[in-house]
DNA sequence: TCCCTGTCAAGAGCACTGCTCTCGGTTTTG
DNA sequence: CAAAACCGAGAGCAGTGCTCTTGACAGGGA
């Protein structure tokens, strides 16, 4: 993809490349606050003032990282959930656990974007679809098990009131077909899931479920049922 | 208290509380890692090297802000709890109210305990005992609950099996006689509603479930249901 | 009462940060 | 081939956390 372009071009796409790469292994190290734009330059061998032509500040080498970890993250689920799977469970436990395991192999990416948002930081446009790709892995799960005849809920779950109809019509968009109380239900799990990696990642569970092995397979298998798959 | 102390130990407990309140202030403005010491000592009118002689660094001053936050979130939830409530679900309910309350009031504070840790800074052992009193709030519900007999769960809710009964060990010390099966679910509803506030907060519901009034009411009331109080 | 010890605010200074601007040199383009 | 766009280097600004020294003050013991 690079055949057309000038030499210029070439080498600014490189260094862009591995201005982000110096950017991550500093961030492996150090947190995403204390990312500086000057160790990477000296990292790199070059100038700070130079970096500047490449990322206009800080937020937007921020920005090209975020983007690169939801990314990253949207496609260790979507390969997950493209293997084949006697049982759509399966796919949802399998992708829960790939989750899990880039969230722990790569905490400070993770910490960026599913952590504290960083200050005075507004996340651009740019961002919003990678970081749909997730959440609709998981939907596509269920919406080919509801079409299977794999979901099956009991019937004391309540059906959506208030303003959460409306709401779940743009989820429903992705995933057509499955009833609303479903729906309303994999977004619990989802905060749940997210909310059981964090807690993870951030030291919440320490003292208690760490090392968090089992209780996160115990939590996805009861999530899974939660949400009709069982 | 401050009956016995000299003037000078008096004046120093004060500038204390007022360079915390000043950091708070500036803390609901901007966000965690641009909070300044130097800030701080231009709004308290005194020069940045004094502010040493009451925190040795920015991160003690942090440990201190870390610790009345969760003292905070803690008294909240613990205020919602002590009123009176004619089933344990209502209790529930309230305190998981409180608790969004609390971190919609203080957004900042919120993302100081529960968001992406600092870098470079390890938790002192002075915060997991205000850290702990949330959680205990929502099991002395639980274990209440259990007493007077309001807890009902479905026979096929699947024992913990591997390490989990040994790490349960920790919280059925806090909520003793409450069967495994449920504690369980406990812990799994509290990463739930932490998930849930989070994704508010940090701004993961936008375009889905935000704002998320509907959606908070049910599903903390599903998860009422799930953890065997109906 | 005096004095000495511990505490205090102030100031200068170090090393670092993000960011801006200007200056030449190179590359691409018309 | 000239003009325009792009590039890295360097200096410089305002801000940061933190350290060290200096001089003033208060409190308890002689």
């Amino acid at each position: 993809m690079n055949a057309g372009r000038t030499a210029r071009e070439r080498a600014r796409a490189e260094l862009t490349e591995e201005i982000k790469a110096a950017a991550r292994r500093q961030l492996a190290t150090e947190g995403a606050e204390s990312l500086s734009l000057r160790a990477i330059s000296r990292e790199l061998g070059m100038v700070s003032s130079a970096l500047y032509r490449y990322f206009p500040s800080r937020d937007d080498l921020l920005t090209g990282l975020i983007v690169d970890a939801y990314d990253a993250l949207g496609t260790a689920a979507e390969s997950a959930a493209a293997k084949d799977y006697e049982h759509p469970i399966q796919a949802w436990l399998a992708v829960c656990a790939a989750l899990r395991e880039w969230a722990r192999a790569n905490p400070h990416e993770y910490a960026l974007i599913y952590g504290s948002p960083i200050s005075g930081y507004q996340a651009p446009q740019a961002t919003v679809e990678p970081a749909a790709r997730t959440p609709i892995v998981l939907l596509r799960i269920v919406s080919q098990a509801h079409a299977e005849g794999w979901l099956k809920l009991p019937g004391d779950v309540p059906e959506p009131t208030g303003k959460l109809p409306e709401q779940l019509d743009v989820i429903a968009a992705i995933a057509p077909g499955v009833p609303y109380r479903i729906l309303l239900r994999v977004v619990i799990a989802w905060t749940q899931l997210f909310g059981m990696i964090s807690f993870e990642l951030f030291g919440q569970l320490v003292g208690t479920m760490d090392p968090a092995d089992d209780f996160y397979d115990a939590a996805t298998r009861q999530m899974a049922k939660f949400i009709g798959l069982s």
